[in-house]
DNA sequence: AACTATAATGTTATATTATAACGTAACCCT
DNA sequence: AGGGTTACGTTATAATATAACATTATAGTT
């Protein structure tokens, strides 16, 4: 089980993070000829400064303060649609909302543990779960094409805090 | 492996499944002492119809026919609402699209298998996923609440006849 | 049957999320 | 430098969802 649980539901050095995925995205945009701008670069950092994710209008809004200018909706849904196409990051569906992706390179099941209190959000790529996935799918005749996995609930620091209030 | 797969992706009497959903739908209220309203009832028979998820406007626009006067989007998001209380109908967060739920009384992991072509939708209770699910929650430290998994790809009658086409 | 508290619906306005369409600027290649 | 492509700017609008308050219907009680 493949994870960046520990590290997102913890205090930690963001820096690291921001640094590494755009690293990632450098690579990754030399490798398939993709032009990294300084807008869809704002964005993937945006993204990677919390490990929450970010609706399209707070992205909107906090670009428009880190450029200093006002941007249009089109501007960030294209940027968004542009990390996305690439892999570099997720949509959440069940909250309208978008995630920079821990391990774009790899294949994976894009299963989200989400935290109802404080939004964090880890990324999980976990085998035998995809394959269930696919042997439910096989069973039932269904050609599995893509999936949509998203569990919300408590994180590990949300849950011991939760704890620590009771008796 | 509880699921209405069969029975959603084949041609089959409809009537039938609305006159079920009904039934369930009334005895439910009945035990909880809620109000089957001609709205309601309106949507929820809708929501039957077929098996592919329903938007909240096409509703309204379905809705507005059947009731012969124009509906409000409000109306019908209280009627999603009081039905999705009661468990009789789900939410596809991926589609924004809400769809009857064959086994409102039973426990369910709510994974949903949806078909890209057809837009048919089964729902399947499969225990083991559960497990697995919550096991992988407890691995992370995550306190599993509830979770949204909706598989897309095509539906064995789709996949049937993408085969036939094929030389 | 009338009274009242509650629940449901009607109505208007608006918030939130996302995209269409078209013009302009930047970039890359030769 | 010219010309094709890609990205961005701008305006408008579509699609999904909710807030707030007025009105009507319902169930239970007199």
């Amino acid at each position: 089980m493949l994870t960046n649980s520990r590290l997102v539901h913890q205090p930690h050095d963001h820096g690291r993070c921001i640094d590494a995925a755009l690293n990632r995205a450098y690579a990754l945009c030399s490798e398939r000829k993709a032009r990294m701008t300084p807008t869809r670069e704002s964005v993937l950092r945006l993204l990677w400064q919390s490990h929450q994710p970010l609706g399209a209008y707070q992205l909107q809004d906090q670009l428009a303060t880190l450029l200093g200018k006002p941007i249009a909706p089109p501007t960030v849904y294209r940027a968004i649609d542009f990390l996305m196409a690439l892999g570099l990051i997720h949509r959440i569906a069940s909250l309208n909302a978008y995630l920079g992706c821990p391990f774009p390179s790899s294949e994976h099941s894009n299963l989200f543990m989400i935290c109802t209190l404080c939004g964090s959000a880890a990324e999980v790529t976990h085998s035998p779960l995809n394959d269930m996935l696919q042997k439910a799918s096989e069973k039932a005749n269904f050609t599995l094409q893509s999936q949509t996995l998203e569990l919300f609930g408590l994180c590990p620091q949300c849950s011991d805090t939760n704890n620590e209030v009771q008796p």
